[in-house]
DNA sequence: ACCTGAACACCGTTCAAGT
DNA sequence: ACCTGAACACCGTTCAAGT
């Protein structure tokens, strides 16, 4: 049974299956062998629809993303656009936290990733932004948000923190965030994400083109 | 000559040799193999040292973050401390990009990582923020500093992004990136930070603790 | 205590061969 | 076109053995 009349793999089967053993076991844990141990197959049968494991790990990472949403600019308010931007952009790292390295990795040649910094782009250019400042605001943005899902997911603190509490006397509130690790980092990725756009506010004023008032 | 009088290896030398492949070759290249060869001696010699590679790179990171700068916070001023400490931060991961994934993986058990977030918490609490308040800005403070390192070094757009100009006309500013990168990491650094530090002032102004006027 | 040589259990990827 | 089996060139880590 070397070739069945139907093609067992397809291209989102394989992804599926890798993005779930990502999911369960970790980045690290996944290899092409195990892969395709869980698709019943041999690991040179995935070379017959990726090429390498960097990209069907690029294309995993391209349909997790698909769900950012940068609707938010079609109003012509930059704020709404890169507060809808920055929080599903968020959600969709929070969803698969165990690929945050391949995403962040950079959009790299993802058709859709690049369609959505073009969008973020000319969102802010459309209201009112300097193309230069827009280009600073959109990255500045994905720091926040790469940065906070980075701290968030990947793990900050050890899971004994507490082993240092009277070392470090100060960080005896620090350490709760082993409890309540989600709520304080949603509520700094909030906090960050507001001081931010209250801060561009004067910022906006000052270059903004098209402005008659 | 199975063991010399004097010792061959250190773990400073091990790090030192493990660092300038990294900075050179990137850090998936690096392997125990090819550390010992560069030390002139059997990978497996290496483990008499360090226990694990991971304990070898946690180490390394260590070394590489002691210049980070947490005085800014001993004259009470809580800007001043998070500019001189985000601007130390970002610096120490510029000097070494290829490292920057096992520095972002989290403090872990580093004690210097340890040491330093209790200092800028305290300074925080010192200057007046309520500690939740100081464990949400020490945080965010932070997504921006990795986060923009995340996006400048780790290279986010391809080498060869003019392919997509004229799909992605909005694009074609950002495109620019290629060029003036390090300066438009630079600038968006230092927007995001002063935004996010504006944004903070009527917080500051809200819940500060401490305050009679 | 520190290093060696050989081994174990893995990797990603290639390729002739089969249908 | 798609899958197999075997191979190649690697990995991190262990361990008995040597001094």
């Amino acid at each position: 049974m070397a070739r069945p009349k139907t093609p067992i793999l397809s291209k989102p089967a394989i992804r599926e299956a890798a993005l779930t053993l990502i999911d369960r076991d970790g980045l690290e844990k996944l290899s092409m062998r195990k892969l395709a141990q869980e698709l019943a197959v041999q690991a040179a049968s995935l070379y017959s629809h990726y090429r390498t494991k960097e990209e069907l790990l690029s294309e995993v990472a391209e349909e997790v993303t698909t769900h950012i949403d940068v609707s938010g600019f079609d109003g012509g308010d930059w704020r709404e656009g890169l507060v809808v931007w920055a929080r599903s952009y968020r959600a969709a790292l929070a969803e698969h936290p165990n690929l945050l390295p391949v995403i962040s990795a950079g959009p790299g040649r993802r058709e859709e990733a690049l369609r959505r910094a073009d969008a973020v782009h000319g969102g802010l250019v459309g209201a009112g932004w300097p193309p230069r400042y827009a280009t600073m605001i959109g990255a500045s943005t994905k720091y926040l948000v790469v940065g906070a899902a980075t701290n968030s997911f990947a793990r900050g603190f050890d899971d004994d923190v507490r082993v240092y509490q009277d070392r470090y006397p100060n960080l005896s509130q620090a350490h709760r965030l082993a409890e309540v690790a989600a709520e304080i980092d949603q509520d700094s990725f909030e906090l960050a994400l507001t001081a931010f756009l209250d801060g561009l506010v004067p910022v906006y004023e000052k270059v903004r083109v098209g402005a008659s008032d």
